[in-house]
Parts: structure tokens; sequence; C-alpha cells
DNA sequence: CGTGCAGTTGAGCAAATTCAACGCTTGTGG
DNA sequence: CCACAAGCGTTGAATTTGCTCAACTGCACG
């Protein structure tokens, strides 16, 4: 229940750095092309809680994990985010988690203010908000399911969501350690290993190398999902 | 880790029954002016999983309990509403909760197609359902923060929580039994109840009747809220 | 007065955590 | 190129936490 925390450095705070691939007018706007590409080393933070929210966040390359520490040090990550996934979406004007790099990644920025101030002009626009907000309300929810059961049910659900993200029934490439499962799962690192192993004696997967899960009987896994 | 279910009788299949509030036009629109005001009884289903969500849900009086429930029984209690709550709110068009009434209550339905069109052209009530679904999702998060704590941790964060919404930091009047809580907190109702005892005999709160909590030492719950 | 429901309490048990040791890989410096 | 330290993952043993099963209390309602 330690869960530890080695962001290396911040990559300076942010100002469009790289690739100003600017907005495109006209009816057909979308989200996607407003924003800067920007790279992230591994490990790196990419905001902090309680930082202001001046941006929102698409993964184009690599892997991001959100998450939030308790006062006493342990560590729950609300998502992990793949290519494509947004993050960074508050509420508030501050971010509620911080998210840093899982691995070396590139991500989009977008600016806040004129995404918001689009909103109110373009219909189409203040829906793909509103859908991303619901789609990660969504998310969270299936995250407190995982919660309440087994560690088994968790590391296989878990599994299978990576499976289904990934788009492969074969197998999976984690991009993350045991300790990021494990604070997404909370669970301890320890548990996730014997869990995988359990798993594995099950003939449920195959663990070839430890970032890399085969699936081998999806239907076993979906029995112990809950 | 059973959780039991008993929902009673669902009260017809809505269509708008009484009061018909209608919508106000102007300016200032909101959502609060859009629907009519339906009682449901104690234990009566508001919607269940899966059935379409031709409806927005807001509570005038009473309290209700969204929830799920896994293949095996177990149920988890996603939110508890109070007066003021809004819920109902999905990102299909079918409910992924299911909603039931703690206590005979009074609820406002809005048809999600009128507030849907409404937000094409006022940006006013699309940002009011984009706050909507972020509060939510703030909340979700914030629960998920509670399910990975210890079961002190757990019932302490409850209590707060409760206590904040009521806006009272005397003491709450809890209108759900301890499945309730048991099922939104991921415990089991022994340990809910042996739980608040320990807090009674730490002097950290007082249970004059089983429905009644005194918050006596507030910074002592805080303190164990992680 | 008995029945049923909600809540509490106790004893034993199962699951997950803690603490500790160990193996494997990786990267670094001599 | 090798030696060695560091990080990551696995495994084992002891402990703790919360769960299961069961009995029991208080209360409301017929």
């Amino acid at each position: 229940m330690h869960s530890q925390t080695m962001t290396v450095r911040k990559s300076q705070t942010h100002p469009a750095t790289s690739l100003p691939t600017q907005s495109t007018h006209g009816t057909g706007e979308t989200i996607e092309f407003m924003g800067a590409v920007m790279p992230f080393a591994r490990n790196a933070e990419i905001y902090g809680e309680n930082e202001p929210a001046e941006y929102l966040y698409k993964i184009v390359s690599g892997a991001v994990r959100t998450y939030r520490v308790l006062n006493d040090g342990r560590r729950q990550i609300g998502a992990f985010c793949l290519p494509g996934d947004v993050f960074g979406l508050e509420v508030g004007d501050h971010h509620s988690f911080s998210a840093e790099a899982i691995t070396d990644c590139k991500v989009m920025l977008i600016k806040r203010s004129s995404l918001v101030s689009l909103a109110t002009r373009s219909p189409d626009v203040a829906r793909q908000l509103w859908t991303l907000a619901a789609t990660e309300l969504q998310r969270a929810q299936d995250h407190t399911m995982l919660l309440i059961k087994t560690a088994q049910e968790r590391v296989a659900g878990f599994l299978l969501e990576m499976a289904q993200r990934a788009r492969c029934t074969e197998a999976v490439e984690l991009p993350m350690s045991r300790q990021d499962i494990a604070d997404y799962l909370g669970l301890t690192i320890e548990t996730v290993s014997r869990t995988l192993t359990q798993l594995e004696n099950a003939a449920a997967i195959a663990v070839p190398t430890s970032r890399r899960i085969v699936l081998r009987n999806q239907a076993a896994l979906n029995r112990l999902n809950g």
C-alpha cells in the first residue's frame, strides 16, 4: 500500500512547442485540428493536480497515466490513456488529477479557452465536448465497477479492457509497470503478480515477457470478470 | 457479498403524469423549467439498466439510488441523489444504470430529445448540459477514490460527503439503509455496522438512531478520511 | 403476542497485504 | 568486456483486514 511516484523532469511549462497544426475553419470543424503536438519523455509530468487547466490533451503516440495521490502516499491511477484518447478535461479551471507519460509520447495540446469559445458558436463542437465528458464518465463508472471485485476479477477485467482498446483479442502489449497496474486496480504489485501467475497456471493467459500477455482463453477471462 | 435488490412496483411507464410546469421561453432559459414532476414510492424503480434513456431526472424531494448489478448478484450503487441532483444522463441512448427511489420522492422528468435540440440552439443550455456531465464525472472520480481506502476511511469519507451535501456539519439524517451504504462503499453491512460502532467508541460520531449520525469530532473524521 | 425486517455482534475463515528474500534484466562505469 | 548496482518482477511466510455464517436485539405492524 505504498505506491511510488517518480516523476523525472517536467519538460518545461508547455508553451506550444512544435508543429502548429492550426485550426481549420469551415463546417466540419473538429477538436482534432486545433492543437500543437508536443513530445514528453517517459515519466515526465504533463500537468499536476491543482494546476490551472489551460489545455486539453490528445494522445498522438505513446501512453499516459492520470492519477491522484492521497495524503499518506497511496496513489490511485484514474485512467490509462492510449493513442486517440483525450484527457485533461475538467469541470473547474484546475486539474483534479496529475498526468504523466508512461512511455515517451507525443501529445496534442488544445487550448481550452479557444475550444470553449468555439463551442458557444458551433453546436457541433459543443456536442463533441459533451460526448467527451460523457465518455469519460462512462469510463470512470466502469472503473468503479472494477474496484468492487476480487483480485482475479480485477486483473481479468483489466486485461480484457486493454485487449479491447488495442482491438486485439490475441494478446496485449502493456506499456505500464506492475506498480501502475496495481494502482489502477487498487491492489498491490505482489497481488497483481500472483494473480497473473494464477491465471497463467489456469491456462487463461500466457506471459512470454512481463509486459506481454497472451490471452489464451478469453471465455475463461470473461467468466472471471464477474 | 450478496446485496439484495427488492424493487417494489414500477409506478407505470411514466408518461408525464402531473404538474406540467412547461418550458419558459426567452433568454434565461434553463433546464429547471422543462419538465413535469412525478412521484415515486419508496423502492419503486424509476428506470432500469438498458432501458432507452428518454428522460433526464431532477430530484425535487426525497432520495434516489442509481446502481448496477453484476451477473452474480453483487450490487454497486453508483450514486445517491438528493434534492436538486440530476441523474439519468447517458452517453448512448440507453441507461447504463438502474435507478430506484430510496424514499417516497418527487422527481422532475425532462425530455432528453427536447433538451438536446434546445442545446443545439442555445449555447447556454449546451454549457449547462456539459457542466452536468462534468460534475457527474467529478463525483464518479471521487467515488473511485473512496473505493481504494480502508473500511474506516470509506465510512468516514461517506459521512463527511453526506454532511457536506446536506450543508450541515452537525449531523446527518441518512435516507438509505445499511445495505445501500455497504453497496455504495463496496463493503458488507456487517463491516459498515462494525465500523460505525468503532467510530462511536472512538468518540468521532454518535448514533442516536440508526439513521441519524451526529458528527462529534469532524477533525478526527477528516484525519481518518485518508 | 408473534412475525418480519433492520441493525448489531461474535467466531472462524478467506483473501489480500506486509515484509522479506531472491532472480532477471538493464544500464553504467571501470 | 566485465562487474556491479539499480530497477522490476516474482515468490514465500506471517499478518491483517474484511467477509461469511450465525445468533441475537429492538422495533414496527398485524
